[in-house]
RNA sequence: GGAGAGGUGGCCGAGUGGUUAAAGGCAGCAGACUGUAAAUCUGCCCGCGCAAGCGUACGCUGGUUCGAAUCCAGCCCUCUCCA
């Protein structure tokens, strides 16, 4: 698969973003003759978007260095509608207000990983509100909807899930895959657009974009797909020790970020390398070589990398140094989510839920029997005990990896 | 509109009047072993409480009963077949 002639394709290639393509030689063939701008649609389901979305933004930061144009798709006007691919069951329909306000948190973030501007090659970002939101029902129906086939829609392995559960697939969601075929041919008629990406799930969607822009216009555009990025042990990949990896700062702070990458399992490094930093892959060769624990050297590389890809070279280098102190010094790095205690003092149990380490009083006892929670280090056993704080920190840890700060 | 099946804890899935805060599995958390890895073994896994105990919980609302996830009625929702 590496006889590809493009630039574009070729790095997508050996960086391991290729699942499928829908007609590689003829992609590989325009990418080499011209500027492709190429989309990847976001629907603003939450204020923040998660690493499970960072492939596909990696996806779009590639196409631009290969020389191309990409475009941020906001669903804004999909995501009225939610995506039932591959979707056990119907999510809640959100506010207009909710979605508005999503739209606007999401985008700062990809400003970290795409250049915008007016240039060529420069990323723009579009809402797909824009032409969704004024779509008239029977013109659109007698435009668009005649060339969907129910029958077919509903072989799409993306609705099988919910059908095999029995599980309702609203009329309102079944649109969906309709109105995002919508959205490639209308990118291409306003932008040039001929290029889909997205994750594997989306290849139904893609598909049927990539037929309608054929049938209504005899516009031939492609699509990519990458694979789904999983953990080696076969899970999703996208939980830390607190819950979601969110991109945004404001929900989960650079150092978890860094922790996130750092407990990367050994078998997922190399190919997490490739796919979520920059280093050249002579570098990542080098990495790759190391065995036993010295692999952990490459956690660390693959952390400072990709968190200073998103908050920068210095967010990066302040969660590595209080990693550095915090697990190989056991002392405690100003990083650490900390906890004020105006009053001077706190119960252990107290301690424990205010810094999120336990759900409930009830989990954060259990956890004190258990042994593993620790003050400064030394083991806990009494879950009555009050914690004084005075001028110098405590830290308190639960488990090995969840560590905080008590200031006075 | 008709007939049938069904709605249980984050998910899957037992449970048909008390001993059921509800089997089992998955996911999750912790301990041991390690390398902040994986695998494995062990423990925990609704909330409040030191505890005794209390409060919530099996689609919703009422009812029967000393006692209901389990029985009855109405409603909501889903699925299958029929019109």
């Amino acid at each position: 698969m590496s006889q590809y002639q493009s630039s574009l394709l070729r790095l997508l290639d050996e960086r391991g973003y290729i699942h499928q393509v829908t007609d590689p030689e003829g992609l590989d063939r325009l990418a080499s003759a011209q500027v492709i701008p190429g989309y990847i649609g976001f629907d603003p389901t939450a204020p923040s978007l998660h690493v499970g979305s960072l492939v596909q933004i990696m996806l779009l930061r590639r196409l631009q260095q290969a020389g191309h144009k990409p475009i941020v798709l906001m669903g804004g006007g999909t995501g009225k509608i939610g995506d039932p691919s591959f979707k056990d069951e119907a999510r809640s329909l959100m506010t207009e207000e909710r979605i508005a306000a999503n739209v606007a948190s999401i985008k700062r973030v990809f400003e970290h990983f795409l250049t915008f501007g007016d240039g060529p090659t420069d990323a723009v970002m579009l809402d797909n509100a824009e032409w969704l939101d004024a779509l008239e029902y029977i013109p659109f129906l007698r435009e668009v909807g005649q060339h969907f086939s129910v029958n077919r829609m509903l072989s799409f392995d993306s609705v099988k899930l919910r059908l095999d559960r029995e599980q309702s697939l609203s009329f309102l969601e079944f649109n969906y895959m309709i109105l995002q075929a919508y959205d490639f041919r209308e990118l291409s008629q306003r932008a040039g657009c001929r290029l889909q990406l997205g994750g594997s799930d989306q290849w139904g969607n893609i598909v049927n974009g990539i037929e309608l822009t054929r049938r209504m216009d005899g516009v031939e555009v492609f699509g990519v797909t990458t694979p789904l990025i999983t953990t080696a042990d076969g899970g999703k990949m996208g939980k830390t020790a607190s819950g979601a990896v969110w991109l945004n700062a404001d929900q989960l702070p650079p150092y978890d970020y860094w922790q996130f990458w750092r407990n990367t399992a050994d078998a997922d490094v190399v190919r997490f390398l490739k796919l979520f930093t920059d280093l050249p892959l002579s570098r990542i060769e080098e990495l790759a070589a190391l065995e036993g624990q010295a692999i952990n050297e490459a956690k660390i590389v693959l952390a400072n990398e990709a968190t200073a890809m998103l908050h920068g070279r210095e967010a990066a280098e302040a969660a590595a140094e209080t990693a550095r102190r915090t697990f190989e010094e056991g002392a405690a790095g100003g990083d650490l989510p900390t906890l004020s205690v105006p009053e001077g003092s706190i119960s252990i149990v107290q301690a424990l839920t205010g810094l999120g380490f336990a759900a409930s009083n009830g989990e954060a006892r259990r956890k004190i029997g258990e042994g593993a929670v620790k003050i400064d280090g030394e083991t806990v056993s009494d879950p009555q005990l009050a914690i004084a704080v005075g001028d110098e920190p405590i830290k308190l840890s639960l488990g090995k990896k969840k560590h905080g700060l008590l200031l006075g």
